[in-house]
DNA sequence: CTTGAACCTCTAGTCACTAGAGCTTGTAGA
DNA sequence: TCTACAAGCTCTAGTGACTAGAGGTTCAAG
């Protein structure tokens, strides 16, 4: 049994992120101490790790919480497991296609200006002025 | 002069959006009619315009305003809004970056599940539990 | 002059935390 | 056993960039 200080070490999860994970149901009520204080044990360790696993790839709370639904029932089908997956994984490739776009973008008007000129004359701000200046949609 | 219901038309920024903006300091306030509403002239659409752009491209509201100050002094120098524009751009390749480890982690995790087994069996709860299944850092 | 779409302000909700106030508990050293 | 004080507790409010809704007013077409 160790303390949520504790727990966030092991976990590198901040010790408020830990009590707003339990609010929010993803983390069962821990056991307390007779002064109010939470315990956790070697089951509470794992899935903290799961969820943070979870978090740095993305998944949204109400993902982690359906995955975690899932877990808790293993003679489930895992469908919607692949399906949170999948669609987590199309969320991020629309996010880098779009964000290339702007890579491009934001390359091209960076590159017309050095900086050293003055305000009126000045190319980015020429172009966030005109998106007809923009060499493709974004 | 236009009612904040064309100037919404105009940019296709919605209109709760616009007094947003207004609210935040980076559209002037508007004119008003007797009867209290926002009426708009050609300034104004610029100006949304280029609010509109700079945020298409991602610039945070605070970036905006800086950019704002600066075209409101036609005279001095432009450098700033390279500077802006430049971290934008680093901004947005750090991001980039950062989706793509996880694009490859979850494509890898996906391509090992065709979800017709069962909860307790499924790779992708099981990845999700152990970083260590991980082909890299993320 | 009537109708109703569009406008107004204000408050609260979104997501995933983060910060701070003000209080209580656990634990290590004297 | 006493005493510090680090670490814990709860609760509220703030972040960014909006979005939704309530409840009321104004504009403009017919
Ligand atoms: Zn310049
Ligand atoms: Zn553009
Ligand atoms: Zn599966
Ligand atoms: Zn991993």
């Amino acid at each position: 049994m160790f303390s949520i200080g504790e727990l966030s070490k092991r976990t590198k999860v901040k010790v408020p992120t830990i009590r707003y994970y339990e609010q929010m149901g993803l983390l069962a009520e821990a056991e307390r101490t007779s002064g109010n204080q939470r315990r956790y044990d070697k089951k509470g360790l794992e899935r903290l790790s799961f969820i943070r696993h979870a978090r740095d790839l993305g998944f949204s709370i109400e993902a982690i919480s359906s995955l975690i639904e899932l877990q808790d029932h293993p003679d489930r089908s895992c469908e919607a497991a692949t399906d949170i997956a999948i669609s987590q994984l199309a969320d991020v490739r629309a996010k880098i296609k779009r964000l290339k776009l702007l890579e491009k973008e934001l390359t091209r008007i960076s590159e017309c200006c050095d900086g050293h000129g003055v305000s009126e004359d000045c190319y980015v701000l020429a172009a966030l002025a005109d998106h007809e200046l923009c060499s493709r949609e974004h």
